[in-house]
RNA sequence: GGCCAGGUAGCUCAGUUGGUAGAGCAGCGGAUUGAAAAUCCGCGUGUCGGCGGUUCGAUUCCGCCCCUGGCCA
């Protein structure tokens, strides 16, 4: 390890509706910051409304990376986000630019920190082929299936684990190499430190009326009109994992009249909610996270002056606690 | 005012031929290696509207009352 922390890279870490995207922005006024987005959500293009994306403003004012940059065609991956991301952290620098990894798309970011093996690609084909599949046999057939290939992850997986269980048949049909193989391998680090700080609520019920609030403002925004305008543009299905974002799917629902305007108001923000749910118990199992309450008045104050000090910090008189949790979460 | 149908988990409801009850949804906890805003796993005590009565025992039967919806006046 360096004496210098100034490799580091601040990631700001917090479940949807926590002001992760608003305190970045604040960050602005004191670094010469660029946004490297850690959203899988935000990557599609057209889906402004139902990803809160940065207004055309605040990307005018702060570069941001990795949004837009799928048709809602495509699918990204946890791997593709790290080559990216890593890319993306060189280049900044080299233009003097101070890089912020701002999101909550926590696979990613844990496959950015931790590494990914060496693995096969998707392949999409054998994908289809495998879909067809269980949907004849259903998926504890195809698990049974992974039972002889690959034990050791079928022991894991349970029997209606569709996408994993597809993933690991994938694996092993594909590479001709069990999936728990690989895993048994190291996997590479991000070549630099990184230093997350994480929104997270004090009171999740008050988090809970911000994300109900903000389904809302996203109907009247246009939400299920964004959705019809892509569905006109694209050959969409409701299997893309596009159309199976928060909000889009239950749009999609309502589009086809399976829903009411009122069960797609409440499912959007049921689905919003579990999201949340998800996001905070992936962090609780993050090491090294500096807590931030999301809701406090001076949040975006804090998480300034934390991440200048943690940027500008020498590891030798680093001994003074970081900023703990004063509440449970 | 009369008649009818209901009042059971946060919500929608099922059920108990009398032995104090269970689904879906919501919520909560967890997992998470190229789809991850995905996918999956786990967690169900609630004066069974209130007060009486019958009974060894009532959420269940009976009476009265309260509330909701509908019909009739």
């Amino acid at each position: 390890m360096s004496m210098m922390q100034h490799d580091a890279v601040i990631c700001l870490l917090g479940p949807t509706a926590s002001g992760k995207s608003a305190a970045a922005l604040a960050l602005a006024a004191h670094l010469p910051i660029e946004i490297i987005t850690l959203d899988s959500a935000q990557a599609y293009r057209e889906m402004d409304i139902g990803t809160a994306k940065p207004s055309a403003a605040e990307r005018a004012a702060v570069p941001h990376h990795l949004i837009d940059i799928l048709s809602p065609l495509e699918a990204y991956s946890a791997a593709r986000f790290r080559e990216d991301a890593i890319g993306l952290v060189q280049e900044i620098r080299a233009r003097g630019g101070v890089p912020i990894i701002v999101g909550g798309t926590m696979l990613y970011f844990k496959a950015l920190r931790e590494g990914l093996n060496t693995l096969p690609a998707a392949d999409e084909a054998l994908r289809l082929q495998l879909r067809e599949d269980a949907k004849r046999e259903g998926w504890p057939s195809l698990h049974a299936r992974l039972a002889t290939l690959d034990p050791e992850t079928a022991q894991r997986l349970s029997p209606n684990d569709s996408q994993r269980i597809e993933r690991a048949l994938e694996v092993v049909l594909a590479a001709g190499m069990p999936l728990s193989s690989a895993h048994n391998e190291a996997a590479a680090p991000a070549p630099f430190p990184l230093l997350p700080i994480a929104l997270v609520p004090s009171v999740r019920s008050e988090l809970h009326a911000r994300i109900a609030q903000r389904f809302e403002a996203m109907l009247q925004a246009g939400l299920v009109e964004e959705l019809e305008g892509l569905k006109q543009r694209y050959p969409l299905n409701a299997d893309l994992p596009s159309v199976r974002c928060v909000g889009y799917r239950q749009a999609w629902d309502y589009l086809a009249g399976l829903i009411s305007k009122t069960e797609l108001r409440d499912r959007g923000i049921f689905a919003t909610r579990q999201l949340c749910k998800r996001q905070l118990t992936w962090l609780r199992a993050t090491p090294g996270l500096r807590v931030i309450d999301c809701l406090a008045d001076d949040r975006n104050e804090r998480v300034c002056a934390l991440a200048q000090r943690l940027l500008q910090r020498n590891p030798m008189r680093s001994t003074s606690p970081d900023t703990a949790p004063t509440f449970d979460w």
